[in-house]
DNA sequence: TTGTATATATGACGACCATCATGTATAATG
DNA sequence: CATTATACATGATGGTCGTCATATATACAA
């Protein structure tokens, strides 16, 4: 069953979607790639005509779940400019957030997973994290560029800290107070 | 070949000790029972007279690991009496920490991983963090008992998310950049 | 010393997985 | 309309995994 070009490409990025949020549910190694084409409406003979490996999909999902990120940044931080930082933290530490793991941060969902990845996911990783980097600096009061951008990370780091710890959890308050300590720590 | 309940008992200890190393090296699914009997140096027939199942083990080596954690803070905060927040964070954000995950935090090695575990797993987790708060609490310095919770709570969550954004990145220089910066931010 | 309990070894089972070979229907091309 | 290229389906392969059945050797109890 052939199908239109037009209809391949966007078979290609359906699957691609697919594993971006499955992969952040449940993990690289917790969706195979014949339950992947499958969600996707396929067969999983498909699979190798639209990539080479499930690294390469790992590695090009895994850009898709970033660049979302970053256009939410900079989404939050447009519509709050006044105090674009805390206004990105009271965006990301939310319990709809952490309740949907496979809409939201890959560094908090798949963060040690990554670490564990080939180079090539890892790079999707640094280039976002630079990006992500540059573009809170700018966020950050301050004069220092090297304050401001240590901030920046710090803050970022707490954000992706509070998320992992507040998903780790089993107990909905104590969740939540991790929720919100990191919230007042950004919002200092 | 059956061995003396004093080895058997080892035999266990080592099975866990191993497996706290490798899950934290590997993730949960990166090595299996066979493997992991064989580095203890057992077959993998063994292994079901030791545990119920490989949760099982999960549950036990999270918890060992864990443990061991709670006691480094505890050291380290009682070396460094006056200032043992900041003592606890320079000990944690080490490269030789971000280049042996698997004698490290179990959080920043599989934080995510054990959001996607089973109940025993993730109560133990809880019940760490509560204990490891509670620890962390008492060093803040501070009136307010919330105010010096929120502030340990941020702490540990900087501390994490710092190792795990320093681990996910591929490049030297931004990973030591991420570990100077969690730095800073909690000696601030 | 004899008998029993048990820690471990050997081996196998069924499930799952990534990957590849081949067939087929049909879009694209001329 | 005839030909070719190709997106996808079907099916198979070899590997890995958690788990269990059974055998064996020996520590322990009597």
């Amino acid at each position: 069953m052939k199908v239109t070009r037009e209809q391949a490409i966007r078979n290609r990025e359906r699957i691609v979607e697919t594993a971006a949020q499955r992969f952040r549910e449940r993990g690289f190694e917790g969706i195979g790639v014949a339950d992947l084409m499958k969600e996707a409406g396929l067969t999983h003979g498909g699979f190798y005509g639209h990539f080479s490996s499930k690294e390469d999909l790992i590695a090009e999902a895994s850009d898709r779940a970033l660049m979302g990120s970053l256009a939410l940044f900079t989404k939050v931080a447009e519509r709050a400019p006044a105090d674009p930082l805390p206004a990105i933290a009271s965006a990301y530490l939310t319990s709809r957030h952490r309740d949907k793991p496979g809409e939201g941060c890959l560094l908090a969902a798949l963060g040690p997973d990554v670490s564990r990845q080939g180079p090539t996911v890892r790079r999707a990783v640094t280039n976002h994290l630079r990006a992500a980097v540059d573009l809170l600096a700018k966020l950050v009061p301050g004069k220092s560029k090297t304050a401001r951008r240590q901030k920046a990370i710090s803050t970022y780091a707490t954000l992706v800290g509070s998320m992992v710890m507040a998903r780790a959890v089993n107990d909905r308050a104590l969740s939540q107070e991790i929720l919100d300590a990191g919230l007042a720590s950004v919002k200092g």
